[in-house]
RNA sequence: GGAGGGGUUCCCGAGCGGUCAAAGGGAGCAGACUGUAAAUCUGCCGGCUUAGCCUUCGAAGGUUCGAAUCCUUCCCCCUCCA
C-alpha cells in the first residue's frame, strides 16, 4: 500500500475506468505508471486486442473485450487491432481440447473482413489502428523462429491448464500449437504494446506477451483480463460452435428472443458485462431480484430491450418487445414472419412444413413433429401428415400460416 | 525404431457373429406446465415414397446364410521404451 505511487487525480479517475469490470490486472502499479507518463507526455497508451479470424459471428461475449476498448478510446488512448491472419493458420489452444482446423488464406481475409465490420458497431474506427500479423510473421526467416522460440522453454509451455489436460487425456497436441502464445507474444513486441486486454482464458497468452516483450529488450505490457460470458445455457461460454450466443449483427427480433430465452441467473450478469447501464443501475436490478415479489421476467424484458436498443436503437427495441409481448404473452400471430412462396396447387401437410422451413427439417424429423401435435397450418392442430392443403393465387386461399413450435412461418402462393 | 492400447450414431460411452439403426447418459427437438426462465413429467432423436425399404459403427478388402462384432491391409490417435 506504501509503495504505490501517489496518484494524480486524472490517472486516478482513468484506472477506476479501466478497472472497472475486470477480472485481473496485472500488474496494476506499472499500470499506473504507464498513465502517468502517457499523461504527462500526452502520449497515448497503446491497448492491444488480437483477434483470430476464425469465426467471423461477433457476439455479446466478445463485446466484453471491445467495450473495454472503447472505454481505452474515450480515455484517450490508441487501440492497436491486430488481425491474427498467421495466428489463425495456428489456431489458438486457448480453452480447446482438441486442434483447431487450419483455415485457408482466403477463409482468414474474408472472415476478417467481416469481423472489422461488427468490431466497428462497439469501437471507434477512427481511433483503431488495425494491423495484420503476417506483416511480420510472413518476413520471418527460420532463424528469427528459433531466436523466438528459444525464450521459451517446454515445460512452461505445458504448465497450462488446457494443454496439461490435454495431453494427460491422451488428446493430441500439435507442435505447431505450442508456437501460438509465443507468436501472440511477439505481436506485442512488435506493436510495442502498453496494455493487452484478452478474456481470463487468455492470461497465459497475455502474460507470456511481457516475457518475450522483455526478452526483446521491449518494456512490458500491462494485462487486462475480463470474465467470460456465459451463453443462452446459462453454463458454458458463449460460442458459435455451441450455438448458444447473440451476435451483434443479429435482427433486432432474434436478440430480443434469445435474451428472453436466458435463465433467470444470469440476467443481473449480462447487465454488468454487455450493457451501457451504469454500476449504480446494474445494483439495483440485483437488489429487485432478490425481491421474491418481483418477477424476474420483467428485468429480462428491460434487458432484451436494452440489447437491441445498444445495436438497433431505441424504435427498433420498442418494436421488439412490442411483436414479443404480441406472439408470446398474448400468442398473437407476430406481425413479421419469414414468408415462402410457392407455385399454386395441393400441398400436402408434411410437404408445407417442408417447403416453410427450408432446409431445417428431414422428413423423418417433420414427420415426427406432426405425430407430437407441434405442427399448426392456419391457425389448427394438424397431425395428419399426409392431409392436403389447397393453395392458389388468387382464392382465398392463397396463403397459410405455419406454425412449428414456437416458429412461424407464412408460405404463399404464386 | 520396438511393445502395448484405441478409433461406435452431435458429444461421452456400452456392445464384441444373428434378438443392432446399435444400451445408458448428455445435448437437441416437441407436447404438458409456464414467464420463449428453472424444475418436473411424456414423446422424438440416421434417412426415405415410413406396417416396408435404404445407408451407418476410422478406410478398403475378405470369411460367413448373416459382421459394429472374426481375418488382412491401410489411415489416424494415445501410452511406455529408445
Amino acid at each position: 500500500m506504501n509503495d504505490k505511487p501517489i496518484l494524480s487525480a486524472e490517472a486516478a479517475r482513468q484506472l477506476a475506468v479501466i478497472r472497472s469490470g475486470v477480472e485481473e490486472l496485472i500488474p496494476e502499479a506499472e499500470l499506473v505508471k504507464k498513465l502517468e507518463r502517457s499523461l504527462a507526455t500526452k502520449t497515448p497508451l497503446r491497448v492491444k486486442q488480437g483477434f483470430d479470424p476464425t469465426a467471423p459471428d461477433i457476439h455479446l461475449g466478445h463485446t466484453i473485450g471491445l467495450r473495454k476498448l472503447r472505454q481505452f478510446q474515450e480515455l484517450g488512448h490508441q487501440v492497436v487491432l491486430i488481425v491474427g491472419s498467421y495466428t489463425a493458420l495456428v489456431g489458438d489452444p486457448s480453452g480447446r481440447n482438441k486442434t483447431r482446423p487450419r483455415l485457408t488464406e482466403a477463409e482468414v481475409e474474408a472472415n476478417a473482413q467481416t469481423y472489422l465490420a461488427q468490431f466497428f458497431k462497439v469501437v471507434d474506427k477512427s481511433k483503431t489502428e488495425v494491423r495484420w500479423n503476417g506483416e511480420w510473421f510472413s518476413a520471418m526467416r527460420f532463424t528469427d523462429v528459433l531466436h523466438l522460440t528459444s525464450q521459451f522453454t517446454v515445460a512452461r509451455l505445458l504448465e497450462r491448464d488446457d494443454f496439461d489436460q490435454r495431453f494427460k487425456a491422451g488428446e493430441p497436441i500439435g507442435v505447431h500449437e505450442l508456437f501460438y502464445p509465443l507468436m501472440q507474444a511477439y505481436d506485442s513486441v512488435v506493436i510495442r504494446a502498453d496494455v493487452e486486454i484478452g478474456a481470463t482464458e487468455q492470461k497465459f497468452n497475455l502474460l507470456t506477451g511481457r516475457d518475450i516483450q522483455m526478452a526483446y529488450g521491449v518494456e512490458p505490457q500491462v494485462i487486462l483480463t475480463l470474465p467470460v460470458l456465459e451463453g443462452l445455457d446459462g453454463v458454458r461460454r458463449m460460442s458459435k460452435s455451441l450455438g448458444n450466443y447473440i451476435g451483434v449483427s443479429e435482427s433486432p427480433k432474434e436478440i430480443f428472443g434469445k435474451a428472453m430465452s436466458l435463465p433467470d441467473s444470469m440476467i443481473e450478469r449480462y447487465f454488468r458485462l454487455v450493457t451501457d447501464v451504469s454500476d449504480q443501475e446494474c445494483a439495483e436490478v440485483a437488489k429487485s431480484l432478490r425481491d421474491p415479489s418481483v418477477n424476474p421476467m420483467v428485468w429480462k424484458k428491460a434487458l432484451a430491450h436494452q440489447l437491441v436498443r445498444q445495436y438497433h436503437g431505441h424504435e427498433e427495441a420498442d418494436r421488439a418487445r412490442d411483436d414479443f409481448e404480441k406472439q408470446f404473452s398474448r400468442r398473437e400471430i407476430p406481425s413479421e414472419m419469414p414468408v415462402v412462396t410457392v407455385e399454386s396447387g395441393r400441398f400436402r401437410a408434411r410437404d408445407l412444413v417442408m417447403r416453410a422451413f427450408p432446409n431445417q427439417y428431414t422428413g423423418t424429423a417433420a414427420g415426427n413433429l406432426f405425430r407430437q401435435g407441434a405442427v399448426h397450418i392456419g391457425g389448427e392442430r394438424v397431425t395428419d401428415i399426409a392431409r392436403e392443403f389447397d393453395l392458389r393465387k388468387g382464392s382465398e386461399t392463397e396463403e397459410l400460416v405455419i406454425k412449428v413450435g414456437r416458429k412461424f412461418a407464412k408460405v404463399v402462393a404464386a
